[in-house]
RNA sequence: GGAGGGAUGGCCGAGUGGCUAAUGGCAGCAGACUGUAAAUCUGCCGCGCGAAAGCGCUACGGGGGUUCGAAUCCUCCUCCCUCCA
């Protein structure tokens, strides 16, 4: 295997405990394993809540990913259990609770989408209902004994609504045990997970230690902030990008990204030579790398990680034709027309805007240009000609 | 079983009878500028008619009501939360 100092920098690499001393700590025990020289159990456990990833969900994914060419084993769990409970900890509120149903339904789309990111062939694949759906009663309540309520409540995320008043149900509790109790029933030598999760994989430390296990080494990765650059990327907060979006749409979301959470996207969203992260970041600081450059390099990365190269360089070159160099792509969209209707009319026909109202803005904003003239908008459409709206809409009228 | 609090536009969150298509923030869109679709500045940001002023329609969990007029008051319903037992 690789010398451990290289191991360790790599998969270091990124991974924040919220405490420097928390860090020093697991950094020397992944090293003493490391130096065992043997393939560690690397375990992230994902629960099937959502049927589309984004680019926030790859980031864990990316970690094991780089245990696994260490050669270390890798074991995907789908929490189709824990799924059905909701982990509280990213939530300030109660998760709904899925049925078994949705959990089957995303579960398919899950892993298809997360297997671009891992060796699938290298990959074991487990479920946590495997075992949780075992468990009596009894062993629930004996799990339930190794924990007390004053350390449930010291946990950032039920303290705060505890305090504040909100309701937490008891079940929320068990989601730690559960996650935990993964963690005991795959041996696992070391668990990725978000910085969020630190509790639930402490919990299984404990678990593991209880039962006469060894605890695993703890790998937590920074939540990914979404294209606003402010909170975290999700779905919902319409702030993502997703890894199945056609390539030009993830690489104009990246070029939109504001330039200071680069750094962040090197280190979480590519899985770029950790040494070369580390000199961009460092010339980025300095200003001795053009931003731009960067975030074209960063936006092709992670293009060609999702699409391949090949849809990079697409990706990239229609992005320096359309943005940088203001010229029609080839392949915008046709429109047919006679000559008699009105340039609004087919704007809004042609899905340009989503209403009339709107479409009357873009005109007193000046945002419509015919073939490169900013159009009035009285003007009569006119088949032959180029319509542009803003900066990405285009349409070429053309004969019915 | 009892008492109370809440549900507002994509999200967060003001508003407690007309001045509210509804403050503000975020996201989004446009223009300017630029090193990029970054940052910054300015403007826009429900739908329809109108060149425009303007007019109309729909909207504050759902139904019904009071009122010249309701997101705001009353009532019933649904969902959520808290406290007491």
């Amino acid at each position: 295997m690789a010398p451990v100092d290289e191991q360790l920098f790599v998969l270091m690499s990124g991974v924040d405990y919220g405490d420097p001393h928390l860090y020093t700590v697991f950094e020397r025990e992944l090293r003493e394993r490391l130096e065992e020289d043997r393939p560690l159990r690397v375990y992230l456990g994902v629960d099937p809540t959502a049927s589309s990833l984004t680019l926030g969900h790859t980031v864990p994914l990316r970690k094991l990913r780089q245990f696994q060419e260490f050669g270390h084993h890798a074991i995907f769990l789908i929490g189709d259990y824990t799924a059905l409970i909701g982990d509280p900890s990213d939530k300030n509120k109660l998760r709904p609770m899925l049925t078994p149903e949705e959990v089957k339904r995303n579960e398919a789309t899950y892993f298809e989408q997360a297997a671009k990111f891992l060796d699938p062939g290298r990959t074991e694949v487990r479920h946590n209902s495997e075992w949780l759906a075992d468990l009596k009663l009894l062993d629930v309540i004996r799990l339930t004994s190794k924990f007390t309520v004053a350390e449930m409540l010291r946990r950032e995320t039920f303290r705060k609504r505890f305090e504040a008043g909100d309701a937490i149900f008891l079940h929320e509790f068990l989601y730690a045990l559960m996650q935990g109790y993964d963690a005991y029933a795959l041996a696992c030598d070391v668990q990725i997970g978000g910085t969020e999760q630190l509790f639930n994989l402490m919990a299984g430390r404990k678990i593991q230690e209880d039962a006469g296990q060894r605890p695993h080494v703890p790998i937590t990765l920074p939540i990914l902030v979404g294209t606003d650059g402010k909170t975290k990327m999700s779905k919902s907060a319409g702030n993502y990008i997703g890894i199945d979006e056609p390539p030009e749409v993830q690489y104009g979301k990246v070029m939109s990204l504001p330039d200071e959470v680069l750094p962040e996207y090197f280190v979480l969203a590519t899985n770029l030579d950790r040494a070369l992260v580390a000199s961009i970041i460092e010339g980025l600081r300095k200003g001795e790398r053009n931003p731009m450059e960067e975030k074209k390099r960063l936006a092709r990365t992670i293009v060609a990680e999702c699409w391949g190269e090949e849809a990079a360089r697409r990706a990239e070159a229609y992005f320096e034709r359309t943005v940088q160099r203001k010229e029609v792509p080839e392949d915008a969209p046709t429109f047919p027309v006679r000559g008699t209707e009105t340039l609004l009319e087919v704007i809004v026909a042609a899905g340009l805007a989503p209403s009339k109202r709107e479409a009357k803005r873009l005109f007193q904003q000046r945002a419509v240009t015919v073939d490169g003239q900013v159009a009035e908008e009285g003007a009569t459409a006119k088949p032959g000609s180029v319509v542009q709206v803003g900066k990405r809409r285009w349409l070429r009228l053309v004969e019915p």
